[in-house]
RNA sequence: CCGGGGUUAGCUCAGUUGGUCAGAGCAGAGGACUCAUAAUCCUUUGGUCGUGGGUUCAAGUCCCACACCCCGGACCA
């Protein structure tokens, strides 16, 4: 077999401090989406997700808990790799945790390979240390409360004063190639808004940023043949320089010989949200040119999700947990809804009647009802097997054109990760393809003109089809079923290495028709629509 | 305070360089059909395009001011 073509997307890794909501979901769910699109499209995909671990609030937590750091990281980095495994039938080929052995190896060659390019150099840090947020303030940035405390004032957390000795990166002295990288690669961010917004920010200058702490042990040790000829205190790493490090680790770095490296690296795509934009759009790019090291090609920034405009938050109540929400609607249409309802990347507002809605409409109604009917009607009037058709025309050609545009049309948007309009364009297909069935009405062709009955019902079966192989990567069980139900032969190797679904299809079989006299079983419906639960 | 984005039918939103741009989907109303998950198809009701000015033969579409919302950033200890 000929090589494949690579592509390496990751998810940002999770601080797992807490439960995995919606927000989470639509993180996972997205990016699953964009590394099924590319498996079935003929690319060795590589989908690294998984949690990042490290860092003083960790190691409080665990404290407070009478729990190691390790062992709270375990139990909460389990109950989110269940999420992915067990609720969103996530198709990652790695869950890195960044207390993987493996990735204190790439985490000190990295920050080996920096300081030997001179840009880590040891210093005095003073100021006001939110330990909730893992960052720095200034004391403009903060304010005393009425109960004495200080506080950040962007986020309310409370504030100490902390002088400590720090390795620093000379961010400083990358302000002016980041400009020019942004200037030469004006795709690496996406939205466009939202990278504008970080460009702003460099060229406003950047500062050396303090990348070590001395003052608890839970992190990626500093190596000691660095340190001790300088200081005798122990440093362990700043938790966002291992944890963007997760990418090159997931790639098999340090080992930048390895066939894996050499393939993976650099990343096709980061799929984080939009508040580590910062840490994705200059300092991980900075690290890199510091450490000699290809950039990655893109970096797309999602929207947060509000629960009916209001902002989710655990104090108001209104968290959706992700096992709710495919409890209540079904992990498909909770796919379909998140991808369809929002521009990817904007905020988006969910209702439960807006998930309803999209659930009966598009779903029930466009997509599984079309194949119900048509289904039907080839079970009861061909003999239980897809139709031979007679000649088209002119009708027939053009919805069977319309729906052969979906591929490159959903290439094009996926390329920018623009979920949505994808998914648009093959619903406007679906409504013509059920305007194309009442307009043809093949029921009355039964008797009066059965041959063109059969070609009717064997040109809406193929578009059935072509728009079940394209939205396999949203709805990959119910894709499957639509797939099975039409006698399509699974194909290909396309399938995750951890999917539950059975028999994907690769897009290769895009070109390809119905075979006419293929059996199929009595349909049964797909796509339910929604029922309400019984008060009470 | 500075910068960016937004404010278009009941709801969610499209609207390129100013001139069929007043649109789509959902919801609502009427009709058709019966193959189908009461689904589908056709027709149709809704809007002075945030407010007030201005430029222009012509402005959601450009300019100015104002209001509200969102996002960045600065400052305010």
């Amino acid at each position: 077999m000929a090589d494949k073509p690579a592509y390496y997307i990751t998810t940002a890794i999770s601080y797992p401090n807490g439960e995995p909501h919606i927000g989470h979901a639509y993180e996972y769910i997205s990016a699953d989406v964009m590394a099924r699109f590319k498996r079935l499209d003929g690319y060795e995909t590589f989908f690294l997700t998984g949690t990042d671990e490290h860092g003083q609030k960790m190691q409080q937590n665990a404290e407070a808990q009478g729990l190691t750091p390790y062992e709270l990281a375990t139990r909460n980095a389990e109950a989110f790799k269940k999420v992915d495994d067990e609720v969103l039938d996530i198709s990652y080929d790695r869950f890195i945790r960044t207390t993987d052995p493996d990735h204190y190896e790439a985490s000190q060659a990295i920050w080996r390979r920096m300081v030997e390019a001179g840009d880590i150099y040891l210093d005095k840090y003073a100021g006001w240390y939110s330990v909730r947020d893992e960052a720095f303030y200034t004391e403009g940035e903060t304010e005393v409360r009425e109960d004495g405390v200080r506080c950040a004032a962007e986020t309310g957390t409370p504030v100490e004063w902390v002088e400590e000795e720090s390795y620093f990166f000379r961010l400083s002295k990358y302000t002016q190639p980041l400009l020019d990288f942004y200037r030469d690669n004006p795709d690496y961010g996406g939205p466009r808004s939202r990278f504008n917004e970080v460009i702003r920010f460099v060229e406003a200058g950047l500062n050396d940023l303090s990348i070590s702490r001395t003052t608890f042990d839970w992190g990626v040790p500093v190596p000691k043949d660095l340190t001790e000829s300088e200081t005798s205190l122990d440093h362990v790493m700043y938790v966002w320089v291992d944890a963007l490090t997760n990418y090159l680790t997931g790639a098999g770095f340090p080992d930048t010989d390895s066939e894996r490296f050499k393939k993976f690296w650099p990343a096709d795509l980061h799929l984080i949200g939009k508040d580590i934009s910062r840490f994705h759009c200059v300092f991980w790019p900075a690290f890199l040119m510091s450490a000699g090291l290809p950039l990655p090609k893109r970096v797309i920034i999602h929207g947060f999700l509000h629960n009916a405009g209001e902002k989710m938050s655990k104090s108001v109540g209104n968290v959706v947990a992700p096992e709710a929400w495919v409890e209540t609607y079904g992990l498909d249409a909770v796919r379909f809804f998140l991808l369809r309802e929002f521009p990817y990347g904007q905020d988006g507002s969910y209702t439960h009647d807006a998930v309803v809605s999209r659930k009966n409409s598009d779903l029930a109604n466009n997509l599984g009802n079309l194949a119900q009917r048509s289904l039907s009607m080839i079970v009861k009037n061909c003999d239980g097997a897809i139709p031979q058709p007679g000649e088209y025309d002119d009708a027939d050609r053009q919805i069977l054109q319309q729906a052969e545009s979906l591929l490159q049309i959903s290439r094009d948007a996926y390329e920018v990760q623009e979920f949505h309009r994808a998914l648009e364009r093959t619903w406007y297909v679906l409504g013509e393809a059920n305007a194309y069935f009442a307009e043809q009405a093949p029921w009355k062709l039964k008797n009066d003109d059965p041959e063109r009955m059969r070609t009717v019902l064997y040109v809406t079966a193929e578009v059935i089809r072509k728009v079940a192989l394209l939205i396999q990567p949203v709805m990959p069980g119910s894709a499957t079923q639509l797939l099975d139900a039409l006698g399509v032969p699974a194909s290909g190797d396309a399938g995750a290495t951890n999917a539950s679904n059975t028999g994907p299809r690769s897009f290769a079989a895009y070109a390809d028709q119905l075979a006419p006299g293929t059996s199929i079983a009595k349909p049964k419906p797909i796509f339910p629509r929604h029922e309400e639960p019984e008060e009470g």
